[in-house]
DNA sequence: CGAGATTCATGTGAAGTATACCTTTAGGCTTAA
DNA sequence: AAGCCTAAAGGTATACTTCACATGAATCTCGTA
Protein backbone atom coordinates (compact mmCIF):
# COMPACT_ATOMS: atom_id res chain seq x y z
CA UNK A 1 0.00 0.00 0.00
CA UNK A 2 2.12 2.42 1.11
CA UNK A 3 4.89 1.39 -1.60
CA UNK A 4 2.37 1.94 -4.19
CA UNK A 5 1.64 5.68 -2.94
CA UNK A 6 5.73 5.95 -3.17
CA UNK A 7 5.85 4.48 -7.02
CA UNK A 8 2.78 7.14 -7.27
CA UNK A 9 4.54 10.10 -6.18
CA UNK A 10 7.96 9.05 -7.33
CA UNK A 11 6.29 9.06 -10.58
CA UNK A 12 4.23 11.94 -10.44
CA UNK A 13 7.96 14.13 -9.97
CA UNK A 14 9.16 12.22 -12.88
CA UNK A 15 6.54 13.50 -15.00
CA UNK A 16 7.04 16.32 -17.00
CA UNK A 17 4.87 18.89 -16.02
CA UNK A 18 2.72 20.61 -18.31
CA UNK A 19 2.87 24.02 -16.60
CA UNK A 20 5.49 25.91 -15.65
CA UNK A 21 3.79 28.15 -13.92
CA UNK A 22 -0.15 28.22 -13.76
CA UNK A 23 -0.01 31.19 -12.14
CA UNK A 24 -0.18 33.30 -15.16
CA UNK A 25 -3.52 31.54 -16.26
CA UNK A 26 -4.79 32.45 -13.46
CA UNK A 27 -7.38 35.17 -13.35
CA UNK A 28 -5.59 37.59 -10.37
CA UNK A 29 -2.33 36.99 -12.59
CA UNK A 30 -0.61 40.47 -13.81
CA UNK A 31 0.94 40.10 -16.72
CA UNK A 32 4.67 42.52 -17.48
CA UNK A 33 2.85 44.16 -20.34
CA UNK A 34 -0.88 44.15 -21.33
CA UNK A 35 -1.34 44.05 -24.81
CA UNK A 36 -4.47 45.61 -26.75
CA UNK A 37 -5.34 47.82 -24.25
CA UNK A 38 -2.09 51.05 -24.46
CA UNK A 39 -5.12 53.77 -24.98
CA UNK A 40 -7.09 52.67 -22.09
CA UNK A 41 -3.66 52.39 -19.21
CA UNK A 42 -2.45 55.71 -20.93
CA UNK A 43 -5.86 57.66 -20.26
CA UNK A 44 -6.19 56.24 -16.66
CA UNK A 45 -2.27 56.85 -16.16
CA UNK A 46 -2.62 60.50 -17.29
CA UNK A 47 -5.85 60.65 -15.10
CA UNK A 48 -4.22 59.51 -12.31
CA UNK A 49 -0.62 61.25 -12.87
CA UNK A 50 -1.96 64.29 -10.73
CA UNK A 51 -1.71 62.74 -7.79
CA UNK A 52 1.96 62.52 -7.85
CA UNK A 53 2.04 66.22 -7.29
CA UNK A 54 -0.41 65.86 -4.56
CA UNK A 55 -3.14 66.90 -6.64
CA UNK A 56 -6.46 64.72 -5.99
CA UNK A 57 -7.41 63.37 -9.56
CA UNK A 58 -10.86 63.43 -11.07
CA UNK A 59 -13.16 60.69 -10.48
CA UNK A 60 -13.33 58.11 -13.18
CA UNK A 61 -16.50 55.70 -14.39
CA UNK A 62 -14.73 52.58 -16.41
CA UNK A 63 -17.47 50.96 -18.38
CA UNK A 64 -16.90 47.61 -20.45
CA UNK A 65 -18.33 43.76 -20.45
CA UNK A 66 -16.57 41.20 -18.44
CA UNK A 67 -12.94 39.95 -19.48
CA UNK A 68 -11.99 43.32 -21.42
CA UNK A 69 -9.78 44.00 -19.21
CA UNK A 70 -10.53 46.46 -16.81
CA UNK A 71 -10.20 45.22 -13.20
CA UNK A 72 -6.29 44.13 -14.49
CA UNK A 73 -5.45 47.42 -16.28
CA UNK A 74 -6.97 49.66 -13.66
CA UNK A 75 -5.00 47.52 -10.98
CA UNK A 76 -2.04 47.95 -13.00
CA UNK A 77 -1.74 51.49 -13.19
CA UNK A 78 -3.26 51.90 -9.32
CA UNK A 79 0.04 49.97 -8.38
CA UNK A 80 2.70 51.73 -10.49
CA UNK A 81 1.35 54.83 -9.73
CA UNK A 82 1.59 54.05 -6.30
CA UNK A 83 4.72 52.23 -6.69
CA UNK A 84 6.23 55.73 -7.94
CA UNK A 85 4.50 57.58 -5.43
CA UNK A 86 6.23 55.68 -2.39
CA UNK A 87 9.50 55.92 -3.46
CA UNK A 88 8.83 59.49 -4.37
CA UNK A 89 7.13 60.04 -0.93
CA UNK A 90 3.92 61.29 -2.20
CA UNK A 91 0.99 59.66 0.48
CA UNK A 92 -1.01 57.74 -1.89
CA UNK A 93 -3.33 54.52 -1.02
CA UNK A 94 -4.87 52.71 -3.26
CA UNK A 95 -7.87 50.82 -2.12
CA UNK A 96 -9.80 48.36 -4.00
CA UNK A 97 -13.07 46.34 -2.95
CA UNK A 98 -15.01 44.40 -5.44
CA UNK A 99 -18.94 45.20 -4.27
CA UNK A 100 -19.88 42.21 -6.03
CA UNK A 101 -19.17 39.33 -3.21
CA UNK A 102 -22.54 38.69 -1.64
CA UNK A 103 -22.50 39.01 2.25
CA UNK A 104 -18.93 41.10 2.13
CA UNK A 105 -19.87 44.23 0.28
CA UNK A 106 -23.97 44.49 -0.55
CA UNK A 107 -25.10 46.91 1.75
CA UNK A 108 -24.50 50.40 2.32
CA UNK A 109 -23.23 48.82 5.72
CA UNK A 110 -21.12 46.34 4.86
CA UNK A 111 -19.35 48.66 2.09
CA UNK A 112 -18.04 50.95 4.73
CA UNK A 113 -17.94 48.29 7.22
CA UNK A 114 -15.04 46.75 4.64
CA UNK A 115 -13.17 49.69 3.47
CA UNK A 116 -12.95 50.36 7.19
CA UNK A 117 -11.35 47.11 7.36
CA UNK A 118 -9.34 47.88 4.48
CA UNK A 119 -8.00 50.55 6.54
CA UNK A 120 -7.31 48.97 9.68
CA UNK A 121 -10.35 49.55 11.57
CA UNK A 122 -12.41 46.45 12.20
CA UNK A 123 -16.33 46.81 11.92
CA UNK A 124 -18.75 44.57 13.76
CA UNK A 125 -20.73 42.81 11.54
CA UNK A 126 -24.20 44.28 12.68
CA UNK A 127 -24.97 46.81 15.87
CA UNK A 128 -23.55 49.64 14.88
CA UNK A 129 -26.10 52.75 13.50
CA UNK A 130 -24.56 53.21 10.06
CA UNK A 131 -23.93 56.34 10.55
CA UNK A 132 -21.19 55.85 13.32
CA UNK A 133 -19.58 53.43 11.42
CA UNK A 134 -19.16 56.30 8.82
CA UNK A 135 -17.76 58.39 11.82
CA UNK A 136 -15.41 55.70 12.20
CA UNK A 137 -14.87 55.56 8.74
CA UNK A 138 -14.30 58.95 7.88
CA UNK A 139 -12.00 59.81 11.26
CA UNK A 140 -9.38 56.80 10.21
CA UNK A 141 -9.36 57.65 6.76
CA UNK A 142 -8.60 61.71 7.78
CA UNK A 143 -6.12 60.85 10.16
CA UNK A 144 -2.95 61.53 7.83
CA UNK A 145 -2.87 63.97 5.24
CA UNK A 146 -3.09 61.23 1.64
CA UNK A 147 -4.76 61.21 -1.04
CA UNK A 148 -6.75 58.28 -1.39
CA UNK A 149 -7.67 56.41 -4.46
CA UNK A 150 -10.66 53.80 -4.16
CA UNK A 151 -11.89 51.57 -6.64
CA UNK A 152 -14.96 49.77 -6.56
CA UNK A 153 -15.61 47.00 -8.82
CA UNK A 154 -18.79 45.68 -10.19
CA UNK A 155 -20.07 48.84 -8.62
CA UNK A 156 -23.61 48.33 -10.55
CA UNK A 157 -24.40 45.39 -8.34
CA UNK A 158 -23.56 47.51 -5.12
CA UNK A 159 -26.46 49.99 -6.54
CA UNK A 160 -29.13 47.72 -7.42
CA UNK A 161 -28.83 46.01 -4.26
CA UNK A 162 -28.26 48.88 -2.16
CA UNK A 163 -29.27 52.10 -4.25
CA UNK A 164 -27.10 54.95 -5.15
CA UNK A 165 -27.40 56.67 -1.56
CA UNK A 166 -23.51 55.60 -1.13
CA UNK A 167 -22.57 57.31 -3.93
CA UNK A 168 -23.97 60.10 -3.17
CA UNK A 169 -22.14 60.35 0.14
CA UNK A 170 -19.13 59.46 -1.76
CA UNK A 171 -19.69 62.32 -3.26
CA UNK A 172 -19.68 64.57 -0.38
CA UNK A 173 -17.03 62.80 1.44
CA UNK A 174 -14.05 64.94 0.62
CA UNK A 175 -15.71 68.00 1.97
CA UNK A 176 -16.23 66.32 5.08
CA UNK A 177 -12.20 65.28 5.31
CA UNK A 178 -9.44 67.69 6.77
CA UNK A 179 -6.32 66.16 5.59
CA UNK A 180 -7.22 63.30 3.00
CA UNK A 181 -8.62 63.43 -0.30
CA UNK A 182 -10.54 60.69 -2.14
CA UNK A 183 -11.50 59.67 -5.32
CA UNK A 184 -13.31 57.39 -6.68
CA UNK A 185 -13.06 55.05 -9.33
CA UNK A 186 -16.10 52.98 -10.63
CA UNK A 187 -16.07 50.07 -12.26
CA UNK A 188 -19.38 48.68 -13.96
CA UNK A 189 -20.23 46.15 -16.43
CA UNK A 190 -23.07 47.75 -17.46
CA UNK A 191 -22.83 50.26 -19.93
CA UNK A 192 -26.25 51.94 -19.09
CA UNK A 193 -25.54 51.87 -15.27
CA UNK A 194 -25.18 55.61 -15.30
CA UNK A 195 -28.71 56.09 -16.56
CA UNK A 196 -30.74 55.28 -13.18
CA UNK A 197 -28.13 57.05 -10.92
CA UNK A 198 -29.62 60.25 -9.08
CA UNK A 199 -28.30 63.12 -11.67
CA UNK A 200 -26.36 65.28 -8.63
CA UNK A 201 -24.09 61.88 -8.55
CA UNK A 202 -23.96 61.51 -11.61
CA UNK A 203 -22.56 64.93 -12.01
CA UNK A 204 -20.10 65.15 -9.36
CA UNK A 205 -18.99 61.11 -10.01
CA UNK A 206 -18.52 60.59 -13.62
CA UNK A 207 -16.44 63.43 -14.29
CA UNK A 208 -14.61 61.31 -16.66
CA UNK A 209 -15.62 58.38 -18.16
CA UNK A 210 -13.35 55.41 -20.46
CA UNK A 211 -14.98 52.51 -22.15
CA UNK A 212 -13.24 49.14 -22.73
CA UNK A 213 -14.21 47.47 -25.73
CA UNK A 214 -14.29 43.75 -26.20
CA UNK A 215 -11.54 41.90 -27.33
CA UNK A 216 -11.69 40.93 -30.93
CA UNK A 217 -10.53 36.95 -31.04
CA UNK A 218 -7.40 37.58 -32.76
CA UNK A 219 -6.45 40.07 -29.48
CA UNK A 220 -7.64 37.00 -27.36
CA UNK A 221 -5.19 34.95 -29.86
CA UNK A 222 -2.40 37.27 -28.75
CA UNK A 223 -3.30 37.34 -25.03
CA UNK A 224 -3.41 34.19 -25.00
CA UNK A 225 -0.50 33.25 -26.54
CA UNK A 226 1.47 35.44 -24.29
CA UNK A 227 0.72 33.39 -21.45
CA UNK A 228 0.98 30.45 -22.60
CA UNK A 229 4.66 30.93 -23.11
CA UNK A 230 4.99 31.86 -19.65
CA UNK A 231 2.65 29.30 -18.11
CA UNK A 232 3.00 26.21 -20.27
CA UNK A 233 6.16 24.36 -21.28
CA UNK A 234 6.96 24.36 -24.60
CA UNK A 235 4.93 22.32 -27.52
CA UNK A 236 2.19 21.07 -25.31
CA UNK A 237 -0.59 23.37 -27.30
CA UNK A 238 -2.04 21.19 -30.34
CA UNK A 239 -2.17 23.27 -33.26
CA UNK A 240 -5.59 25.53 -33.07
CA UNK A 241 -5.82 24.85 -29.50
CA UNK A 242 -5.46 28.88 -28.87
CA UNK A 243 -7.37 29.41 -31.67
CA UNK A 244 -10.44 27.86 -30.55
CA UNK A 245 -10.03 28.86 -27.30
CA UNK A 246 -10.11 32.34 -28.44
CA UNK A 247 -12.90 31.42 -30.82
CA UNK A 248 -15.13 30.06 -27.67
CA UNK A 249 -14.68 33.86 -26.06
CA UNK A 250 -14.88 36.11 -28.70
CA UNK A 251 -18.09 34.14 -29.01
CA UNK A 252 -19.35 35.53 -25.60
CA UNK A 253 -18.67 39.34 -26.61
CA UNK A 254 -14.42 38.81 -26.33
CA UNK A 255 -14.13 37.72 -22.95
CA UNK A 256 -10.17 37.34 -22.39
CA UNK A 257 -10.80 35.88 -18.61
CA UNK A 258 -12.88 33.34 -20.03
CA UNK A 259 -11.24 32.51 -22.54
CA UNK A 260 -7.31 31.86 -20.04
CA UNK A 261 -9.71 29.96 -17.63
CA UNK A 262 -10.61 27.48 -20.29
CA UNK A 263 -6.82 27.16 -21.23
CA UNK A 264 -5.75 26.70 -17.42
CA UNK A 265 -8.49 24.56 -16.86
CA UNK A 266 -7.47 22.47 -20.48
CA UNK A 267 -4.34 21.90 -18.85
CA UNK A 268 -4.93 20.28 -15.66
CA UNK A 269 -7.60 18.30 -17.33
CA UNK A 270 -4.63 16.76 -19.45
CA UNK A 271 -2.25 16.75 -16.44
CA UNK A 272 -5.22 14.86 -14.58
CA UNK A 273 -4.66 12.33 -17.65
CA UNK A 274 -1.12 12.31 -17.91
CA UNK A 275 -1.41 13.54 -21.45
CA UNK A 276 1.28 15.25 -22.80
CA UNK A 277 -0.57 17.21 -24.93
CA UNK A 278 -3.37 19.59 -24.62
CA UNK A 279 -6.12 18.83 -27.63
CA UNK A 280 -9.24 20.59 -28.74
CA UNK A 281 -11.25 17.98 -27.27
CA UNK A 282 -9.69 18.97 -23.74
CA UNK A 283 -11.05 22.58 -24.01
CA UNK A 284 -14.54 20.94 -25.30
CA UNK A 285 -14.57 19.23 -21.79
CA UNK A 286 -13.05 22.35 -19.59
CA UNK A 287 -16.35 24.95 -21.13
CA UNK A 288 -18.57 21.96 -19.25
CA UNK A 289 -16.60 21.65 -16.60
CA UNK A 290 -15.71 25.40 -16.02
CA UNK A 291 -19.72 26.37 -16.33
CA UNK A 292 -20.30 23.36 -13.67
CA UNK A 293 -17.78 24.59 -10.87
CA UNK A 294 -19.17 27.77 -11.34
CA UNK A 295 -22.45 26.92 -10.49
CA UNK A 296 -21.49 24.39 -7.57
CA UNK A 297 -19.44 27.43 -6.57
CA UNK A 298 -22.44 29.56 -6.23
CA UNK A 299 -24.80 27.17 -4.60
CA UNK A 300 -22.28 26.26 -1.97
CA UNK A 301 -21.88 29.75 -1.06
CA UNK A 302 -26.13 30.31 -0.87
CA UNK A 303 -27.67 30.32 2.66
CA UNK A 304 -29.78 26.70 2.92
CA UNK A 305 -33.16 28.45 1.74
CA UNK A 306 -31.52 29.46 -1.61
CA UNK A 307 -30.19 25.90 -2.07
CA UNK A 308 -33.71 24.28 -1.58
CA UNK A 309 -35.46 26.95 -3.75
CA UNK A 310 -33.30 25.82 -6.55
CA UNK A 311 -33.70 22.10 -6.25
CA UNK A 312 -37.51 23.04 -6.11
CA UNK A 313 -36.67 24.77 -9.45
CA UNK A 314 -34.79 21.72 -10.36
CA UNK A 315 -37.57 18.92 -9.73
CA UNK A 316 -40.09 20.58 -10.94
CA UNK A 317 -38.22 21.03 -14.24
CA UNK A 318 -37.91 17.34 -13.92
CA UNK A 319 -42.00 16.54 -13.88
CA UNK A 320 -42.58 18.67 -16.82
CA UNK A 321 -39.72 18.69 -19.24
CA UNK A 322 -40.70 21.33 -21.54
CA UNK A 323 -43.67 23.06 -20.15
CA UNK A 324 -42.39 26.65 -18.51
CA UNK A 325 -41.96 26.84 -14.69
CA UNK A 326 -44.01 28.96 -12.98
CA UNK A 327 -43.71 29.88 -8.83
CA UNK A 328 -46.81 28.63 -7.63
CA UNK A 329 -45.37 25.19 -8.90
CA UNK A 330 -41.83 25.44 -7.08
CA UNK A 331 -43.24 27.36 -4.12
CA UNK A 332 -45.32 23.88 -3.44
CA UNK A 333 -42.31 22.00 -4.04
CA UNK A 334 -40.21 23.92 -2.06
CA UNK A 335 -43.18 23.91 0.96
CA UNK A 336 -42.97 19.98 0.48
CA UNK A 337 -39.28 19.73 0.60
CA UNK A 338 -38.38 21.99 3.50
CA UNK A 339 -41.03 19.88 5.70
CA UNK A 340 -38.71 16.34 4.61
CA UNK A 341 -35.85 18.01 5.87
CA UNK A 342 -36.76 19.91 9.11
CA UNK A 343 -36.16 23.35 7.74
CA UNK A 344 -38.90 26.15 8.70
CA UNK A 345 -40.49 27.05 5.12
CA UNK A 346 -40.12 30.33 4.13
CA UNK A 347 -43.24 32.47 3.14
CA UNK A 348 -44.23 33.00 -0.60
CA UNK A 349 -43.23 36.10 -0.81
CA UNK A 350 -39.41 35.89 0.40
CA UNK A 351 -39.43 32.58 -1.63
CA UNK A 352 -40.40 35.27 -5.05
CA UNK A 353 -37.35 37.49 -3.48
CA UNK A 354 -35.11 34.39 -3.48
CA UNK A 355 -36.15 33.52 -7.02
CA UNK A 356 -35.54 36.98 -8.36
CA UNK A 357 -32.19 36.45 -6.44
CA UNK A 358 -31.18 33.28 -8.28
CA UNK A 359 -31.59 35.53 -11.81
CA UNK A 360 -30.09 38.07 -10.43
CA UNK A 361 -26.83 35.49 -9.64
CA UNK A 362 -27.18 34.12 -13.09
CA UNK A 363 -28.39 30.75 -12.66
CA UNK A 364 -32.16 30.78 -13.85
CA UNK A 365 -33.98 33.79 -16.29
CA UNK A 366 -37.13 34.36 -14.33
CA UNK A 367 -39.67 36.82 -16.37
CA UNK A 368 -42.42 38.04 -14.88
CA UNK A 369 -45.38 37.46 -17.18
CA UNK A 370 -49.12 37.90 -17.23
CA UNK A 371 -51.37 34.37 -18.19
CA UNK A 372 -54.12 36.89 -18.43
CA UNK A 373 -56.74 35.01 -16.76
CA UNK A 374 -54.57 32.91 -15.27
CA UNK A 375 -52.75 35.68 -13.44
CA UNK A 376 -49.62 37.05 -13.37
CA UNK A 377 -46.30 34.97 -12.35
CA UNK A 378 -42.97 34.59 -13.08
CA UNK A 379 -41.77 32.53 -16.04
CA UNK A 380 -38.68 30.34 -15.02
CA UNK A 381 -35.73 29.30 -16.84
CA UNK A 382 -32.49 27.60 -16.55
CA UNK A 383 -29.90 29.73 -17.59
CA UNK A 384 -27.16 26.68 -17.21
CA UNK A 385 -26.70 24.17 -19.17
CA UNK A 386 -29.17 20.77 -18.86
CA UNK A 387 -26.11 18.68 -18.83
CA UNK A 388 -24.76 20.74 -15.79
CA UNK A 389 -28.25 19.98 -14.00
CA UNK A 390 -27.94 16.87 -12.68
CA UNK A 391 -24.37 16.95 -11.12
CA UNK A 392 -25.79 19.96 -9.44
CA UNK A 393 -28.58 18.43 -8.06
CA UNK A 394 -27.16 15.52 -6.76
CA UNK A 395 -24.71 18.38 -4.86
CA UNK A 396 -27.36 20.02 -3.71
CA UNK A 397 -29.35 17.22 -2.41
CA UNK A 398 -26.11 15.84 -0.58
CA UNK A 399 -25.61 19.76 0.97
CA UNK A 400 -29.28 19.70 2.36
CA UNK A 401 -28.90 15.69 3.22
CA UNK A 402 -31.57 14.37 1.04
C1' DC B 1 -68.00 41.58 -33.12
C1' DG B 2 -65.45 44.54 -30.24
C1' DA B 3 -64.85 47.61 -26.23
C1' DG B 4 -64.67 47.58 -21.66
C1' DA B 5 -65.06 44.99 -17.18
C1' DT B 6 -63.55 41.08 -14.66
C1' DT B 7 -60.46 37.82 -12.91
C1' DC B 8 -56.70 35.20 -11.43
C1' DA B 9 -52.07 34.19 -9.35
C1' DT B 10 -48.72 36.39 -7.92
C1' DG B 11 -45.63 40.57 -8.10
C1' DT B 12 -44.29 44.31 -5.08
C1' DG B 13 -43.94 47.85 -1.50
C1' DA B 14 -44.29 49.17 3.31
C1' DA B 15 -44.29 48.18 7.82
C1' DG B 16 -43.65 45.08 11.52
C1' DT B 17 -41.08 41.15 14.04
C1' DA B 18 -37.29 38.17 15.58
C1' DT B 19 -32.60 37.65 16.16
C1' DA B 20 -28.04 38.66 16.85
C1' DC B 21 -24.98 41.82 18.01
C1' DC B 22 -23.16 46.53 19.54
C1' DT B 23 -22.29 50.44 23.12
C1' DT B 24 -23.40 52.65 27.30
C1' DT B 25 -24.40 52.74 31.96
C1' DA B 26 -25.32 51.61 36.54
C1' DG B 27 -24.67 48.58 40.19
C1' DG B 28 -21.94 45.45 42.72
C1' DC B 29 -17.78 43.53 44.01
C1' DT B 30 -12.80 43.80 44.85
C1' DT B 31 -8.82 46.06 46.12
C1' DA B 32 -5.70 49.22 48.12
C1' DA B 33 -4.96 53.02 50.98
C1' DA C 1 -12.64 55.70 47.39
C1' DA C 2 -11.03 54.01 43.12
C1' DG C 3 -11.05 50.44 39.81
C1' DC C 4 -12.89 46.67 37.45
C1' DC C 5 -16.40 43.42 36.00
C1' DT C 6 -21.14 42.23 34.81
C1' DA C 7 -25.62 42.57 33.41
C1' DA C 8 -29.34 45.29 31.95
C1' DA C 9 -30.93 48.90 28.87
C1' DG C 10 -31.26 50.93 24.68
C1' DG C 11 -29.88 50.90 20.05
C1' DT C 12 -28.92 48.91 15.02
C1' DA C 13 -28.74 45.78 10.70
C1' DT C 14 -30.52 41.95 8.55
C1' DA C 15 -33.57 38.29 7.23
C1' DC C 16 -37.90 37.29 7.25
C1' DT C 17 -43.17 37.82 7.81
C1' DT C 18 -47.62 40.16 7.37
C1' DC C 19 -50.66 43.02 5.17
C1' DA C 20 -52.40 45.39 1.42
C1' DC C 21 -52.48 46.84 -2.91
C1' DA C 22 -50.84 46.67 -7.94
C1' DT C 23 -50.58 44.29 -12.45
C1' DG C 24 -51.81 42.99 -17.02
C1' DA C 25 -53.51 40.05 -20.51
C1' DA C 26 -56.89 36.10 -21.26
C1' DT C 27 -61.59 35.71 -20.76
C1' DC C 28 -66.21 37.29 -20.05
C1' DT C 29 -70.13 40.49 -20.74
C1' DC C 30 -73.01 43.05 -23.11
C1' DG C 31 -74.32 46.66 -26.26
C1' DT C 32 -74.30 47.35 -31.04
C1' DA C 33 -73.91 46.63 -36.06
Amino acid sequence: MSTDLTTFFHDYLEKQPLFLNKKALQTNYTPSTIPHRVDQINTIASMLAPILRGEKPSNLFIYGKTGTGKTLVTQYVASQVSHVAQERNVPVQVVYLNCKLKRVADTEYRIIAQLAKEFGQDIPATGLPTDEVYKLFLKHLDQDKRLIVLILDEIDQLVKKAGDEILYNFTRINSVLKNAELSVIGISNDLLFMDNIDPRVKSSLNEEELVFPPYNAIQIQDILRQRSNIAFRENILQDGVIEKCAAYAAREHGDARRALELLRVSGELAERKNQQLITIEHIDEAEDKIERDKVLEIVHTQPKQFQLTLLSIFLVKEVSETKPLFTGDVYEIYKDLSQKINLKPLTQRRVSDIIAELDMLGIINAKVISKGRYGRTREIRLAIPISTVPLIKQALQEGLNL
